[in-house]
DNA sequence: CTGTTAGCGCCTTCAG
DNA sequence: CTGAAGGCGCTAACAG
């Protein structure tokens, strides 16, 4: 735009060639009010002429803010977690924010030191899921104390802020129900970290299906994991070592339904024959598999623009008694064809 | 950590308490050699018990730069793009730098926006797939004129810039190849946006392939489209109106495929015997569909972690008379069974 | 309506 | 070895 040895014009510039001050210029590029509109004009035509562009970092440190938001995410190739920043992405371009994107890799110290960096960069606010391996939150309450916003998404903890979650519990229930009324008696399921409320409340809904239905809970047919399609196919293989042989399972998330489907291929299990399958989160993938998954589907990129809203949300109400919200939405049992 | 009211602890604090100056501690803080050592070790407490943070945003105004990479994809929740963020946000963290992540959403404009704002928080650098709708590219040359290290992955344009690609025309080359030597004869491509350079290279392998096999080159058998799902399908639609009705079809990417695939289903054509089908990328969904979709695979996110050193290392460089670099990576066939 | 001053938090001279 | 001063680019407060 000019050939001012890569350096990008600031206000100051745009002063000296008007002959005014550096105020002023400020102010009418904002357009503040008691500044003439012919000035106003010749100023703007000036800024564009230049190719002006406020320094961000500059307004950031005087503010004490910048327009930014910071994510965490245990990954960000998973589908629902890259649909959720997805969502978040869209809501924040739209308010004239950027976003932060950092990711924990399942790793409490990781997360520790990302929740670190981004208060650092002063983000406005932050959104988390948190790692598989958390369980000692302590790091976001100095986001709290610094009266940082934050969100917590489907892994939530128990800090007071604001939550989107999904109905984890009744879609579980729904789930589990499903299996039992399609005639499957034996149902394991695989849960996930315990102290994740996601896994607990999975884990609840199971149960109560099963007692709502004269079912007898048996305590060996709950096999702990973690997240990945790894714990599916360990979970396989213990779930084939229990007698008697259960008929179905009901996983704690797709990754881990996808990791039992690829054993049971591998070991020419019939599905859902021999065994019934259910997955959680219904990701794009569970409808492309032969045969198709049945998975309670959750809303991933309204949760990511429904968290971001309320980040918002927050970020504008100048009040600090805000009060934490939250947000609940529904799942929906997708039938396919491994039930 | 404090009851300061939710403030951050400053360097001017530190320096209130130890009464000394502020100058004193930053020096103490990054080990200047000319501090005393029991100094130093008493500054070093001291900012640990406060939980002294350095603020990056007065770092980067000082020095006219942040330690944070920019990135522009076209999608986020895409297999591809998600898998090359990830190994983007591994190298990036592992040096110490945060990533800000910007989706196009395929639309120029929004390329243009996206751009603008990286530069206004002065990022040490961009990654770039460009949009699909992107045909001029002066916004990036902005960016070269700042002397903002630059990088493109896949989606590459014709910029003098460092970039991460695959061997586009070699890989469709053996796809196309492998199609004919399995005994297909009437083989369509749908192709990619014409003016993208891997949409190109794509045709070319195709065409190399049809040339060496004495195959005749049908113009009719280059379908335009774009490179999402729905392309798939309408491509699709003008495939099947073809005479003579083509055996095979060489998709330019996955979702492409996957667009073709579902339509196959829905028609109950027969795959491959009807109909094969190729795609480009080897998303992790190619091997889970029935039948598994035989497809180019493409590094994901090795690309992301390669655009990723080639940026930091420009970073790095001091001069100015950095050479850009183009790396190609190769891609492997991966023979299933739509084919 | 506009200019001057001061400061956000840090680092880099330049003096001692 | 350490302190004081100035400035990165911008804006808010205070003067006129």
């Amino acid at each position: 735009m000019f050939g001012n040895g890569g350096k990008q014009t600031t206000i100051k510039d745009l002063a000296k060639y008007m002959k005014v001050a550096p105020s002023t210029i400020s102010r009418a590029l904002r357009d503040y009010p008691d500044i003439s509109d012919k000035k106003k004009k010749e100023i703007r035509e000036l800024a564009n002429k230049l190719g002006y562009q406020p320094d961000s970092i500059a307004q950031s440190l005087q503010r004490g803010r910048t327009k930014t938001i910071g994510v965490i995410v245990p990954e960000i190739k998973h589908d629902f977690f890259s649909s959720v920043l997805d969502g978040i992405e869209d809501v924040a371009y739209k308010a004239g924010y950027s976003i932060f994107v950092c990711k924990s890799n399942e790793d409490y110290t990781r997360e520790i030191i990302n929740t670190r960096s981004l208060l650092s960069y002063s983000v406005a606010g932050i959104i988390v899921s948190i790692s598989q391996t958390t369980q000692d939150t302590d790091h976001f309450d100095v986001v709290k104390m610094r009266n940082i916003p934050l969100v917590f998404f489907d892994r939530v903890c128990d800090i007071k802020a604001n939550k989107v979650v999904v109905n984890d519990e009744q879609g579980a229930f729904e789930a589990v129900e499903h299996l039992i009324q399609s005639g499957y008696k034996r149902i394991v399921h695989l849960a996930g970290p315990t102290h994740l409320e996601i896994s607990k409340n999975r884990i609840k809904g199971y149960r109560a299906a099963l007692e709502k239905n004269g079912i007898q809970f048996r305590k060996e047919y709950i096999i702990d994991g973690g997240l990945d399609e790894e714990d599916g196919i360990r979970g396989f293989k213990k779930l084939m070592k229990l007698s008697p042989k259960p008929d179905a399972v009901f996983c704690v998330n797709d990754p881990v339904a996808i990791g039992v489907f690829m054993q049971c291929k591998e070991k020419k299990i019939r599905i859902p024959r021999q065994l019934a399958i259910v997955g959680f989160s219904d990701n794009p993938i569970a409808s492309l598999i032969n045969p198709p998954l049945t998975s309670v589907s959750q809303p991933a990129y309204e949760m990511g623009s429904i968290a971001a809203k309320m980040l918002l949300e927050e970020i504008n109400s100048k009040s600090s008694l805000f009060k934490p919200k939250r947000r609940k939405l529904k799942t929906k049992l997708m039938v396919r064809s491994t039930t």
